[in-house]
DNA sequence: CTGTATCCGTTGGGATACTG
DNA sequence: CAGTATCCCAACGGATACAG
Protein backbone atom coordinates (compact mmCIF):
# COMPACT_ATOMS: atom_id res chain seq x y z
CA UNK A 1 0.00 0.00 0.00
CA UNK A 2 3.22 2.29 0.17
CA UNK A 3 3.38 4.50 -2.90
CA UNK A 4 7.33 3.69 -3.38
CA UNK A 5 8.42 1.50 -0.69
CA UNK A 6 7.13 -1.78 -0.26
CA UNK A 7 10.34 -3.32 1.37
CA UNK A 8 10.91 -0.67 4.51
CA UNK A 9 14.33 -1.55 5.18
CA UNK A 10 15.87 -0.83 9.08
CA UNK A 11 19.12 0.11 6.93
CA UNK A 12 17.66 3.01 6.51
CA UNK A 13 17.95 3.41 10.00
CA UNK A 14 21.39 3.95 9.76
CA UNK A 15 22.79 6.54 11.80
CA UNK A 16 26.32 8.24 12.06
CA UNK A 17 27.28 5.37 15.30
CA UNK A 18 28.25 2.36 14.14
CA UNK A 19 27.32 0.78 17.16
CA UNK A 20 23.92 1.77 17.00
CA UNK A 21 23.54 1.18 13.69
CA UNK A 22 24.74 -3.04 15.14
CA UNK A 23 22.41 -2.40 18.08
CA UNK A 24 19.08 -1.32 15.69
CA UNK A 25 19.64 -4.92 14.08
CA UNK A 26 19.01 -6.97 16.93
CA UNK A 27 16.74 -4.77 18.74
CA UNK A 28 13.50 -6.55 19.02
CA UNK A 29 11.99 -9.46 21.45
CA UNK A 30 12.85 -12.35 19.25
CA UNK A 31 15.59 -11.44 16.63
CA UNK A 32 18.13 -12.41 19.19
CA UNK A 33 17.16 -16.20 19.87
CA UNK A 34 16.09 -16.23 16.05
CA UNK A 35 19.44 -15.88 14.93
CA UNK A 36 20.64 -18.38 17.51
CA UNK A 37 17.84 -20.89 16.67
CA UNK A 38 19.05 -20.36 12.68
CA UNK A 39 23.16 -20.73 13.58
CA UNK A 40 22.10 -24.53 13.97
CA UNK A 41 20.55 -24.74 10.25
CA UNK A 42 17.70 -23.62 8.46
CA UNK A 43 14.39 -24.03 10.18
CA UNK A 44 10.64 -23.83 8.44
CA UNK A 45 8.12 -21.42 9.21
CA UNK A 46 6.39 -23.76 11.69
CA UNK A 47 9.36 -24.73 13.22
CA UNK A 48 10.49 -21.40 14.10
CA UNK A 49 7.04 -21.26 15.53
CA UNK A 50 7.65 -24.53 18.08
CA UNK A 51 10.88 -23.20 19.04
CA UNK A 52 9.68 -19.57 19.91
CA UNK A 53 6.63 -20.59 22.60
CA UNK A 54 4.47 -17.49 23.09
CA UNK A 55 5.30 -16.10 19.98
CA UNK A 56 2.19 -15.35 17.25
CA UNK A 57 2.31 -15.51 13.84
CA UNK A 58 2.03 -11.66 12.99
CA UNK A 59 5.16 -11.47 14.81
CA UNK A 60 7.24 -13.79 14.00
CA UNK A 61 6.82 -12.70 10.62
CA UNK A 62 7.37 -9.29 11.24
CA UNK A 63 10.39 -10.18 13.44
CA UNK A 64 11.59 -12.21 10.42
CA UNK A 65 11.00 -9.75 7.65
CA UNK A 66 13.23 -7.19 9.56
CA UNK A 67 15.65 -9.59 9.58
CA UNK A 68 15.78 -10.11 6.39
CA UNK A 69 15.58 -6.65 5.10
CA UNK A 70 18.96 -6.24 7.29
CA UNK A 71 20.05 -8.69 5.39
CA UNK A 72 20.97 -11.03 8.33
CA UNK A 73 18.46 -13.92 7.22
CA UNK A 74 17.78 -15.45 3.85
CA UNK A 75 13.67 -16.30 2.80
CA UNK A 76 13.09 -18.84 0.73
CA UNK A 77 10.14 -19.80 -0.92
CA UNK A 78 9.00 -23.14 -2.09
CA UNK A 79 5.83 -22.43 -4.31
CA UNK A 80 3.96 -25.58 -3.53
CA UNK A 81 1.03 -26.47 -2.05
CA UNK A 82 0.97 -26.80 0.88
CA UNK A 83 3.43 -23.52 0.71
CA UNK A 84 7.05 -24.19 2.31
CA UNK A 85 8.73 -21.87 3.24
CA UNK A 86 12.60 -21.72 4.71
CA UNK A 87 14.84 -19.20 6.89
CA UNK A 88 18.66 -19.40 6.79
CA UNK A 89 21.35 -17.20 8.32
CA UNK A 90 22.98 -15.20 5.26
CA UNK A 91 27.07 -15.12 5.55
CA UNK A 92 26.39 -11.81 7.21
CA UNK A 93 24.33 -13.02 10.03
CA UNK A 94 26.67 -16.08 10.36
CA UNK A 95 29.50 -12.95 10.52
CA UNK A 96 27.31 -11.75 13.68
CA UNK A 97 27.69 -14.91 15.92
CA UNK A 98 31.02 -14.06 17.42
CA UNK A 99 29.05 -10.50 19.03
CA UNK A 100 26.44 -12.48 20.25
CA UNK A 101 28.92 -15.15 21.90
CA UNK A 102 31.20 -11.94 23.54
CA UNK A 103 27.98 -10.88 24.81
CA UNK A 104 26.95 -14.01 26.48
CA UNK A 105 30.16 -13.95 27.69
CA UNK A 106 30.16 -10.94 29.28
CA UNK A 107 26.93 -11.33 30.95
CA UNK A 108 27.84 -14.87 32.36
CA UNK A 109 31.01 -13.06 33.39
CA UNK A 110 29.22 -10.36 35.34
CA UNK A 111 25.91 -11.28 35.73
CA UNK A 112 25.79 -15.27 36.13
CA UNK A 113 23.02 -17.13 36.06
CA UNK A 114 22.54 -18.82 39.26
CA UNK A 115 24.41 -16.13 41.40
CA UNK B 1 6.91 6.75 47.13
CA UNK B 2 6.78 3.09 45.72
CA UNK B 3 5.83 1.21 48.91
CA UNK B 4 8.36 -1.57 48.84
CA UNK B 5 10.80 -0.62 45.79
CA UNK B 6 12.54 2.37 45.58
CA UNK B 7 15.24 1.03 43.13
CA UNK B 8 13.27 -0.60 40.18
CA UNK B 9 16.68 -2.96 38.78
CA UNK B 10 16.30 -3.93 35.26
CA UNK B 11 18.53 -6.31 36.85
CA UNK B 12 15.45 -8.03 38.11
CA UNK B 13 15.08 -8.20 34.52
CA UNK B 14 17.32 -11.11 34.17
CA UNK B 15 16.59 -13.88 31.47
CA UNK B 16 17.37 -16.87 31.08
CA UNK B 17 19.35 -16.27 28.05
CA UNK B 18 22.76 -14.58 28.71
CA UNK B 19 22.92 -12.29 25.31
CA UNK B 20 19.23 -10.89 26.24
CA UNK B 21 20.17 -9.99 29.38
CA UNK B 22 23.37 -7.59 28.06
CA UNK B 23 21.19 -6.77 25.52
CA UNK B 24 18.36 -5.37 27.98
CA UNK B 25 21.36 -3.34 29.48
CA UNK B 26 22.52 -1.22 26.13
CA UNK B 27 18.52 -0.97 24.79
CA UNK B 28 17.41 2.28 25.40
CA UNK B 29 17.90 5.53 22.82
CA UNK B 30 20.59 7.04 24.79
CA UNK B 31 22.47 4.71 26.40
CA UNK B 32 25.34 3.33 24.09
CA UNK B 33 26.02 6.91 23.92
CA UNK B 34 26.48 7.35 27.34
CA UNK B 35 28.70 4.71 27.75
CA UNK B 36 30.61 5.83 24.69
CA UNK B 37 31.38 9.66 26.54
CA UNK B 38 31.66 7.94 29.87
CA UNK B 39 34.34 6.08 28.58
CA UNK B 40 36.63 9.24 28.21
CA UNK B 41 36.16 10.16 31.73
CA UNK B 42 34.01 11.66 34.17
CA UNK B 43 31.30 13.83 33.21
CA UNK B 44 28.34 15.53 35.10
CA UNK B 45 25.08 16.40 34.61
CA UNK B 46 24.99 19.25 33.06
CA UNK B 47 27.87 18.42 30.71
CA UNK B 48 25.98 15.05 29.03
CA UNK B 49 23.40 17.22 28.23
CA UNK B 50 25.14 19.18 26.53
CA UNK B 51 26.80 16.29 24.87
CA UNK B 52 23.63 15.11 23.78
CA UNK B 53 21.57 17.87 21.73
CA UNK B 54 17.85 16.91 21.74
CA UNK B 55 17.83 14.85 25.18
CA UNK B 56 15.31 15.75 27.92
CA UNK B 57 16.35 16.47 31.41
CA UNK B 58 13.67 14.11 32.68
CA UNK B 59 15.39 11.23 29.43
CA UNK B 60 18.60 12.02 30.70
CA UNK B 61 18.02 11.00 34.28
CA UNK B 62 16.08 7.71 33.37
CA UNK B 63 18.19 6.83 31.10
CA UNK B 64 21.29 7.20 33.71
CA UNK B 65 19.67 5.92 36.31
CA UNK B 66 18.75 2.71 34.55
CA UNK B 67 22.22 2.29 33.81
CA UNK B 68 23.29 2.90 37.25
CA UNK B 69 20.80 0.08 37.97
CA UNK B 70 21.98 -2.12 36.18
CA UNK B 71 25.88 -1.30 37.54
CA UNK B 72 27.17 0.14 34.50
CA UNK B 73 27.83 3.86 36.14
CA UNK B 74 28.40 5.56 39.10
CA UNK B 75 26.65 8.39 40.61
CA UNK B 76 28.41 10.62 43.00
CA UNK B 77 26.70 13.48 44.58
CA UNK B 78 28.14 16.29 46.37
CA UNK B 79 26.03 17.72 48.44
CA UNK B 80 26.68 21.52 47.85
CA UNK B 81 24.74 24.57 46.67
CA UNK B 82 24.56 24.57 43.65
CA UNK B 83 24.47 20.64 43.44
CA UNK B 84 27.16 18.45 41.78
CA UNK B 85 27.08 15.06 40.60
CA UNK B 86 29.25 13.43 38.69
CA UNK B 87 29.13 10.06 36.41
CA UNK B 88 31.76 7.48 35.48
CA UNK B 89 31.35 3.85 34.42
CA UNK B 90 31.83 1.32 36.77
CA UNK B 91 34.74 -1.65 36.09
CA UNK B 92 31.64 -3.55 34.69
CA UNK B 93 31.21 -0.43 32.69
CA UNK B 94 34.44 -0.39 31.18
CA UNK B 95 34.50 -4.43 30.80
CA UNK B 96 31.90 -3.60 28.38
CA UNK B 97 33.32 -1.55 25.93
CA UNK B 98 34.99 -3.85 23.80
CA UNK B 99 31.81 -4.93 22.71
CA UNK B 100 31.28 -1.93 21.89
CA UNK B 101 34.38 -2.11 19.87
CA UNK B 102 33.64 -5.20 18.10
CA UNK B 103 29.86 -3.73 17.08
CA UNK B 104 31.55 -0.75 15.34
CA UNK B 105 34.16 -2.82 13.81
CA UNK B 106 31.78 -5.56 12.44
CA UNK B 107 28.57 -2.46 11.26
CA UNK B 108 31.66 -0.77 9.58
CA UNK B 109 33.05 -4.06 7.94
CA UNK B 110 29.26 -5.11 6.88
CA UNK B 111 27.71 -1.63 6.68
CA UNK B 112 30.11 0.65 5.54
CA UNK B 113 28.65 4.48 6.95
CA UNK B 114 29.46 5.99 2.82
CA UNK B 115 28.67 3.17 0.71
C1' DC C 1 22.55 22.75 38.98
C1' DT C 2 20.13 18.62 39.07
C1' DG C 3 16.74 16.92 39.11
C1' DT C 4 10.93 15.39 39.74
C1' DA C 5 6.01 15.23 38.15
C1' DT C 6 2.84 15.04 34.63
C1' DC C 7 0.91 14.45 30.30
C1' DC C 8 1.18 13.12 25.54
C1' DG C 9 2.25 10.80 21.05
C1' DT C 10 4.62 7.02 18.90
C1' DT C 11 6.25 2.51 18.67
C1' DG C 12 6.16 -2.34 19.30
C1' DG C 13 4.37 -6.68 20.88
C1' DG C 14 0.20 -9.60 21.40
C1' DA C 15 -4.41 -11.77 20.15
C1' DT C 16 -7.63 -13.09 16.92
C1' DA C 17 -9.97 -13.91 12.63
C1' DC C 18 -9.33 -14.63 8.02
C1' DT C 19 -6.72 -16.07 3.36
C1' DG C 20 -3.97 -18.19 -0.81
C1' DC D 1 1.44 -24.20 5.81
C1' DA D 2 2.48 -19.65 6.02
C1' DG D 3 1.11 -16.01 6.30
C1' DT D 4 -2.20 -11.07 6.34
C1' DA D 5 -5.43 -7.68 8.53
C1' DT D 6 -7.11 -5.60 12.40
C1' DC D 7 -7.49 -4.03 16.91
C1' DC D 8 -5.64 -3.55 21.52
C1' DC D 9 -2.50 -2.42 25.15
C1' DA D 10 1.93 -1.45 27.52
C1' DA D 11 6.37 0.62 27.28
C1' DC D 12 9.17 4.28 25.95
C1' DG D 13 10.75 8.76 24.53
C1' DG D 14 9.65 13.70 24.59
C1' DA D 15 7.98 18.31 26.38
C1' DT D 16 6.90 21.26 29.96
C1' DA D 17 6.34 23.07 34.48
C1' DC D 18 7.96 22.98 38.91
C1' DA D 19 11.26 21.90 43.10
C1' DG D 20 15.38 21.28 46.32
Amino acid sequence: MNPASTTDSPLSQRTACPVTRAQTIMAGKWKIVLLWHLSTGTKRFHELEQLLPGISKGILTRQLRELEADSMINRRVYREIPPKVEYSLTEIGHSFLPILDQMAAWSNQHFPPES
